[in-house]
RNA sequence: GGCGGCAUAGCCAAGUGGCUAAGGCGACGGUCUGCAAAACCGUUAUUCCCGGGUUCAAAUCCCGGUGCCGCCUCCA
């Protein structure tokens, strides 16, 4: 197998062939302290799907997602409900790979946590400050976006427009350490009842964005292929990252940035301030894992999109048909692959199109060829990641 | 304000210069059934937000306009 893939890159704005036989993958994962809902499962769809693919075309994937398991979301949803913070973080992290492995995406060779790494985090905190780009305050360390003129180049917002936005919106920082409103925390001093490490400056705890500078950094090595997340993060967590990694290498990150489109229920992001969030293991409960696969991936990953629950009528349609007629095809047929699969590939192959790649496969399965039903079968088992077995 | 995206039937949506504008949901008609559901068959856009332009030919390319949406230190 070939194995083009040409997949759109944030940084250049354009589709862009994803060429080396061998690569890292790096997805930012979960802050593990609320229940897995339907946007967490498209986003780790559709790079299983990515990573399915590669495989399937021969590469070799070193697929790295990250768990985010000391945070102030972490805290303080601890805090609140009287839970220990780790045994919180272990308790949802667990329901996390419970909804993965119902979904039947692959689990990554790695799946790192920030508290496991605080020595990576350090040593590049420190480097940044002995080369003068972060700075110390009262036991914290800031990044100094003045000194790295390149900051934001990812979501291309100008420093004036960020500056100039936060400042009309009276959106100054509340931190009076901070020597710009931009500037952001590697490092925080321990405050009363949080966990700590020590640290060149004291008793702390690691800032948001660093922890996934230092564990990409960690697997991957100083400049990797690829590294995705969902479209929110762009800014201003991959920015840090950007700004944190190349600093402290001096070479670049990441050759190619890859972001899914964000899900919404009734016109709203799902998110959990506002209590709309459809959660996967319900839905698993009602349908196959098979119908929610497919109708996750019946949405391209950049675009946004609003889940309708007749979708789940589509879906589980889809999956019947798609069962009945490939019951017993053999999905280890290479040559019906060879004969009928191009158009499926090649949809795959264009930027993930998954919904179009659907609809190859939906008239492979219709066909009356018994070869075509072996390649769809292959397909949808190997690529997309259906599992026919499943109930 | 900056950056990005989208406008195609009741709804979701494919389409990236040329056969009769995919497909799905819904609706309607039919077959089956004691009725209903399910399943299956059929019907459902002379037209692609508006105005210009390029072309033998545009939903598809160009210019202008309008509308909607997302992100902008909680976020997959």
């Amino acid at each position: 197998m070939n194995g083009e893939l040409r997949l759109y890159n944030t940084a250049s704005l354009q589709k862009e062939t994803v060429g080396e036989r061998e690569l890292g993958l790096y997805v930012c994962g979960v802050t593990p302290y609320d229940t897995t809902h339907l946007g967490h499962a498209f986003t780790y769809t559709a790079f299983d799907v990515l990573v399915r693919y590669l495989r399937f075309c021969g590469r070799r994937v070193t697929y790295v997602r990250n768990i985010t398991d000391i945070d102030d979301d972490v805290l303080l949803r601890a805090h609140s409900t009287g839970v220990d913070w780790k045994e919180l973080g272990d308790r949802e992290y667990a329901k996390f790979a419970e909804d993965m492995r119902r979904l039947n995406n692959l689990p990554p060779e790695v799946e790192p946590r920030a508290t496991g790494h605080i020595p990576e985090i350090l040593r590049i905190t420190e480097e940044l400050v002995r080369s003068g780009l972060a700075y110390e305050k009262d036991g914290c360390v800031y990044f100094e976006v003045k000194k790295y003129p390149q900051f934001g180049r990812l979501c291309r917002l100008s420093y004036v427009a960020q500056l100039d936005l936060a400042n009309e919106r009276g959106n100054f920082p509340a931190d009076p350490l901070k020597r710009d409103p931009l500037d952001f925390v590697l490092w925080q001093a321990k405050k009363d009842g949080e966990p700590s490490w020590p640290s060149p400056w004291g008793e702390g705890r690691p800032g948001w964005h660093i922890e996934c500078s230092a564990m990409s950094m960690r697997y991957l090595g100083d400049s990797f292929a690829l590294h995705g997340g969902g479209d929110d993060l762009i800014f201003p967590h991959h920015d840090a990252e950007i700004a944190q990694s190349e600093n402290f290498t001096g070479k670049p990150f990441v050759r190619h940035w890859a972001h899914t489109g964000m899900v919404f229920c009734g016109r709203h992001k799902m998110s959990k301030s506002l209590g709309n969030m459809v959660f996967v293991s319900e839905l698993l409960d009602k349908i196959p894992a098979d119908a929610l696969r497919l109708l996750l991936l019946s949405h391209h990953y950049r675009s946004a999109w609003n889940f309708e629950p007749r979708e789940l009528i589509a879906a589980r349609r889809l999956t019947r048909l798609l069962r009945e007629r490939l019951a017993d095809a053999d999905p280890e047929d290479e040559s019906a692959i060879e004969e009928h699969g191009a158009a499926f590939l090649e949809a795959t192959a264009d930027d993930l199109d998954t919904p179009r790649a659907l609809l190859e496969l939906r008239e492979m399965a219709e066909g009356g060829v018994a070869a075509e039903r072996r390649a769809a079968r292959a397909l949808a088992e190997r690529v997309l990641g259906l599992n026919f077995d499943l109930k």
